[in-house]
DNA sequence: GTAATAGTGTCTATTAGACATTATCTT
DNA sequence: AAGATAATGTCTAATAGACACTATTAC
């Protein structure tokens, strides 16, 4: 669409020329992974205008050709972005307004995604983006973040931690194998609390029950008493707990 | 837009020679209230291709002059079919892609929002298409529901209908003045079932404790033992109980 | 009084959270 | 044996649901 400006007001300028009297949608996915212990964004860095050099979330306009739903639209997205054809994904919220971006009224539709840190595979993209996680932790001191990207991976965050306190989704971002040990982490990573083990245990063994959780016979051999492993089946649903956690805040 | 053609045929086709490449966007507010004990959703008869003298969510394309975000578009939406300028109202889902609208790939943002009956004043909009209330139970025998309506109605509904049995929102269909068992009638007039009515009483108590509801100092002059008449106070979100209701399917 | 509904209290089942105890591994 | 963590059990608090009982009105 952009190719090789100056400046932003030039760019815009060519770019006012050419509007339509209609509104820029745009999907944007927020995929999140747990890489060493933190909870982390995959982020590209913008090689053009608008908020060239700016850290912003890997979405992008709809192929019409390509797809027939907004939902086929947003599996084409996460498979270029992380070579994964099969990852969990919801719709968050849809945002924008006439501030969102320099080129004029525009719309977003934000999804999470959950995936399993080392089935991705990232790679630059046709506009040789740099790509990379960043931790969530850590976006506040990033220079620049693209459009409301910043709200957006917020809100995104929020849905996530509010809902993993009534479901399973954390075991979307777990090895193949793993133990409830893990499973606790990874929950206490996306809240940023800890979480009683003992209490954790009953609910882990809830999904085990229902066959979410499955023993493969294995046994970690990290420090203590060894641990069963674990491999998570899902169903085409997250499992919803009859009771959230409590917020110990 | 579109404004005396003699077949759909023959719009499409001056629609198609206008088509920009780009996606249709509109917002579609699914409008509850409760009217004589029941659930129903306010609807327009459209008067103009596609989908002429089907019955149609009250939506539209989103004038950018008018709005600077999304909810405003939907507050100007509100207000232009209800007369109302503060109603209840939250994001469904976005929805959309090629098979939608006949006029090509379009996409639209749903939202539903929760309406007091009797301060309702449906006026026929500017190209004087019919407005109604259609009963929710009743929106399957309607001859023809234009686009995925029926399919944004019901995951509303979905949404509602879940989200009730932890919050306070039915309240927002409640007169100004009213009593407790008027508000476990919304909830069963929503949820389609019988609530024990003493179970009840006791969230109703700690809407009382939080002072949402309001001992107007008025009694109800029913049938039977009178009964407090409470007044609503909203805050800005929903009360949020801390158990669901069982879902006694 | 009877009918009808409001309002309150009692009992049981479920589950989260806190915490103690026992089990199983490595060093 | 010491250290570490897994796995299990016990106790308490909160709350939903079922249901009994009392209260207040109209007739």
């Amino acid at each position: 669409m952009s190719e090789h400006y100056k400046t932003e007001a030039e760019f815009l300028k060519a770019f006012q020329a050419n509007t339509h009297d209609t509104i820029l949608y745009s999907i944007d996915p927020v995929i999140f992974t747990i890489k060493e212990q933190s909870l982390q964004v995959l982020m590209v860095k913008r090689k053009s205008y608008p908020f060239k050099d700016a850290w912003a979330l890997p979405g992008g306009r709809i192929d019409k050709g390509e797809s027939k739903t907004i939902e086929d639209a947003v599996r084409l997205k996460l498979l270029a972005k992380t070579g994964l054809d099969h990852a969990y994904f919801e719709q968050v919220m849809t945002d924008g307004g006439k501030e969102m971006d320099p080129r004029g009224w525009s719309i977003t539709t934000v999804y999470f995604a959950l995936v399993r840190y080392e089935d991705v595979v990232l790679e630059e993209n046709q506009t040789r983006e740099l790509v990379a996680w960043q931790p969530v932790e850590a976006l506040n001191s990033l220079s620049s973040i693209a459009f409301w990207h910043h709200k957006l991976i917020n809100a995104s965050l929020e849905r996530l931690r509010n809902k993993i306190t009534y479901t399973d989704l954390p075991a979307n971002l777990m090895p193949k194998v793993f133990t409830i040990r893990q499973l606790r982490m990874a929950y206490e990573v996306i809240l940023d609390t800890e979480i009683t083990r003992q209490a954790f245990v009953k609910r882990a063994n809830h999904l085990i029950d229902k066959g979410l959780l499955v023993d493969t016979g294995e046994i970690s051999d990290e420090v203590g008493r060894p641990a069963k492993l674990y491999e998570y089946v899902p169903e085409s649903t997250p499992h919803v707990f009859s009771h959230s956690m409590n917020k110990t805040k």
